[in-house]
DNA sequence: CAGCTTGCTCGGGGATTCCCTGATGGCACG
DNA sequence: CGTGCCATCAGGGAATCCCCGAGCAAGCTG
């Protein structure tokens, strides 16, 4: 917990966490001519960021998502559970639409990617540090579909909305099976399979074909079913 | 451009091609208090990259693998059929196994990790510059590894098998984009990217086009998020 | 250099899947 | 006893998958 003052005086303090040091350059290069703010520490991986946690006090904890060992998301639960106030902006590589859920459900307090203008990450930095939330323009495209349908989304799994039926088609999905064979799989016929996919892709927010198979794939694989 | 005073010493102007611009504001600090070296451009996409190595002189082109839509190895090609003299240092931030020999092949002078201390990276430069050839360490390892073993297919992973296009198509479909969507995003026929997925199947020893989603999410997911 | 292989690019055309619009019956809930 | 959700399936047009094939460029080989 820390006293909000607004003072002048008081340097916000910011603990860089990425496994590239020219990016944690560039970042320090972005907030060089911002006098308010200090980069007071660099950290590789989650363990060694963890530790300076422990051992400073920050204001703020800037990290990517793909460190080397440990996942980013891991890394953004351990530091709650360490400094639950202190707040974690997350950036990634690419705009993948998972990790920006699922590093806000970790409690990570915005998330932003690496090929953002650089004044966008400094107003993305700011914004944490005043105790807002943000998210990129794109980030927050994808959390409508996920949030804005349903208030139960954000507790809930999206999977768990399926039906008994449509969870056992889509693990089917997700372990290579094609239509016709899941028909023959399951006794039924191709029509009712595609109308199954087709309550799946509407119930998880899903428009292509592709899409929904890469989704089905990662959930079988990531075993994420909590 | 600022004027320099040193005039009997000519300044190896560089062009920098990442689409992440705290990663092109990092190579800028890294190379801050190197006199003799300058940034002297910057490019976003390949497209942007081949303009303005057109238009100035350049003394090296610095460029990351994985751009927004051109794939890095097909910007290193395209580079050298316009000045087959520039040379090119190619970064990373996969681990080297499958694009090392790739960039090289199409002609790149060089190839690092991002995840590389910042003094290799300038001694990198430096060494490309000079007219060298630069791999880092475990490139080099991986190199010898691939001459040694011949004729070793079967240990090696199957992706490696794969053309550069066929592996972007690959990283594509594992992505969850459809072959349309490929067609359009690469410029290419719908009927070519049939052709690829066909190629890259074969060379999976996959047969059902479901398999071969699976295939390439789960190869794209273990490969850089985590 | 001529021949061979590999990679990249496409086309034809039939089989299959995708996707939208319904439609039917069952079951639960209020 | 309507209303909603679920599971099942059909029709039909668009898109795809997948088998055939082909042309062209680059690189290697004898």
């Amino acid at each position: 917990m820390k006293a909000t003052t607004s003072q002048q005086e008081k340097q916000q303090r910011i603990l860089i966490v990425d496994d590239h040091p020219i990016f944690r350059k560039g970042i320090i290069m972005l907030l060089e001519h911002e006098d308010d703010i200090v980069i007071y520490g660099e950290a590789e991986t989650a363990a060694d960021a963890l530790r300076q946690v422990e051992r400073h006090d920050y204001d703020l904890v800037i990290s990517d998502i793909s460190l080397e060992e440990t996942n980013g998301i891991e890394l953004v639960k351990s530091l709650k559970a360490l400094k639950p106030h202190l707040p974690v902006l997350v950036l990634s590589m690419h705009d993948e639409s998972l990790y920006a859920e699922r590093a806000l459900r970790a409690g990570a307090r915005g998330y932003l990617m690496k090929q953002a203008p650089p004044d966008q990450v400094v107003a993305a930095i700011r914004q944490v540090l005043r105790g807002e939330l943000y998210l990129s323009a794109a980030a927050n495209l994808l959390m409508l579909n996920s949030f804005v349908s349903g208030r139960d989304h954000s507790t809930k799994s999206m999977v768990e909305k399926l039906s008994d039926r449509e969870l056992e088609i889509f693990e089917l999905l997700g372990k290579g099976r094609g239509t016709s064979m899941i028909a023959h799989d399951l006794r039924l016929s191709v029509k009712t399979v595609e109308a199954h996919r087709s309550h799946i892709k509407a119930k998880l927010g899903i428009s292509t074909a592709p899409e929904l198979v890469r989704a089905a794939v990662e959930w079988v694989t990531h075993q994420q079913a909590r």
